[in-house]
DNA sequence: ATGAAAGCGCTAACAA
DNA sequence: TTGTTAGCGCTTTCAT
């Protein structure tokens, strides 16, 4: 019996014709038994299910795809998986999509158009049904182009007008976190502002700045400062910032990673992340509860469920909306009163 | 133009019969001329090159995968891709594939048994022409399973007896490791050694406890800890060992992750890293400089591209062989000689 | 309720 | 060098 399930893969490949064969049927009947909502005696259906399983049948979906022109799979496209919550929010579409019967199949960009395009392409040649985006650009960039090509797209994480999109409120997060910092009394407030293409981090930066001006704060431009997504690059931001304005009292990160830089810098500069100067920082990564990290905590689990319902309901052709989740600040702490004196 | 390009979604579909009919030539005359290693008149293949581009011809490969038996597809299983270890392995797959005329597909695990076997059936649903497996367990698992089938496997970061595997000398870099310590005059180390049914985590464990024992430093068995991989079971196993054994003065985590969680429960228990307990890590991943943790690097890139390279190999009918590479310590703040007095 | 037949897009053996 | 033909495994009318 074992020998037969090997028989799958390594002698002749089991197919819906063995199967009929077998069970002394036609192949189409094999299919219709076999299908979710099965059509045929139930009697006849049974035994053609049990037969399938003797013989370790496995569709192979290639087959199916071409006929149907469906092949119950999505694309999913990422900056990059070693960014947390970029893997965070994969895993989350992924589970999504095995429950739903659908493969998710991922692709890295780096952020960069040109591979944005051609991973996009090579996921469309493999015929999947629709592409959820993770890496959107604010100028567009390929997203344009493949929602002009008629290909059912959602963005996650990073929104851009014009398209559906599950996100989180960024601005409003962004807003939380000013107010926080202006709360305790701090006039002196840095962003770290992250990627200027990204509407995640422009969004926070500017929620935030919002709520300073708004209380009389008023970072000045050169106290937002871009920088990449990660450790050594808050390390190196926030250390050039120290250098620039030692009398700064706070700093907004836009994610954990970039906080946990600064913070590194914070030290080497003989200064105590929460006590010296007020560090934030986004997304309530694993790590933050150790380092006592004050941030914004977002739903990625739900974010990516509810990114591939709205494709598959694209796919399906119902309509989809854009959907905006709430963050909530979560006070560590990293994040106190500026020091008196 | 562009509208005959979204013809390819939006309408009917762009098919090599489309560009055969534009051009005038049989389908197949279009296919040969396509291929990587065209076969033609030089001319004609430029032509179809050329107007298979301004149609926006982009091949179906479900119809070349259901012809040729071969998806050019191989399946990359994974515990988690928010493992930084396990996402930039698969980066680096992903990578090599793409140059190869690949597409690398993930799932994760999560170490599941039933999940291991569950979604490698689906890759190979899928038609995947192979596996490359980097959450093996040492009982061999579905990856006996799979193999018993003759489905081609590699195997990555974690090996087994009796399958190609891609690795680092694990043991190797246990025993620069716990020679290491002993050399700084460490008597009283504990290991953190991670999963019972990794490789992985095991030799390198047992390498750091043969050379501790060689030197005459001999960690009794409860100074040798399983716990999960992440920084939360790190925190949690070292706050436990500290109340168990406050004479501690070193302490090797099979993997960074776990390192910074011991380092936040030294903290908690009044303790400074590096002075008062040396800790050392593994895999140096990007917050370990930060963190001034010594560790041990490995060529993560490098394993995960010569594991594509091997499985290639076996499923183009070649032969493979199981590679191991080359650790290297790097010694950095957090491990110092032991307080004397 | 089941069988027959056709065809999705592609490639490979063979013929010209 | 190019065209012809056949068929990979599957689903889906249409007929029975």
């Amino acid at each position: 019996m074992l020998a037969d399930m090997a028989s799958n893969r390594a002698g002749r490949a089991v197919t819906i014709h063995t199967v009929a064969e077998r069970a002394g049927v036609h192949a189409s009947t094999v299919s219709r038994a076999l299908r979710r909502d099965p059509a045929g005696a139930p009697a006849a259906v049974r035994r053609i299910h049990a037969l399938a399983e003797e013989l370790g049948y496995r569709p192979t979906l290639a087959g199916a795809s071409l006929r149907t022109g469906q092949s119950h799979a999505v694309g999913v496209l990422v900056h990059r998986l070693t960014d947390v919550v970029q893997a965070m929010t994969f895993e989350a579409i992924d589970r999504a999509a095995v429950e739903a019967g659908y493969q998710a199949m991922v692709a890295t960009t780096e952020d960069d158009p040109e591979r944005q395009r051609r991973r996009a392409d090579l996921l469309l040649s493999r015929g999947v049904d629709g592409l959820i985006v993770a890496d959107a650009h604010l100028d567009g960039g390929y997203v344009d182009w493949l929602a002009s090509r008629g290909v059912p797209v959602v963005l996650v994480i990073r929104g851009l007008p014009g398209h559906v999109s599950v996100t989180v409120d960024d601005r409003l997060a962004g807003r939380l976190v000013g107010g926080h910092l202006a709360d305790l009394g701090h006039r002196n407030v840095a962003v770290l502002a992250g990627l200027a293409w990204s509407s995640a981090s422009t969004e926070r930066a500017a929620g935030a700045v919002a709520a300073l001006r708004d209380r009389g704060v008023g970072p000045g431009d050169d106290l937002v400062v871009p920088c990449g997504l990660d450790v050594t690059s808050g390390h190196t931001a926030m250390g050039r910032l120290l250098d620039e304005h030692p009398d700064l009292t706070a700093v907004f990160a836009v994610n954990d990673f970039m906080a946990l830089g600064a913070m590194i810098a914070l030290r080497e500069h003989g200064l105590e992340p929460g006590r010296d100067v007020a560090v934030v920082g986004y997304n309530d990564v694993d790590i933050a509860p150790a380092a006592e990290l004050t941030t914004v905590r977002c739903p990625h689990d739900q974010m990516g469920s509810i990114a591939l319902r709205q494709l598959l309901d694209l796919v399906q052709g119902r309509s989809a909306h854009s959907i905006r989740l709430s963050p909530e600040l979560v006070v560590r702490a990293s994040s106190g009163p500026p020091r008196t004196g």
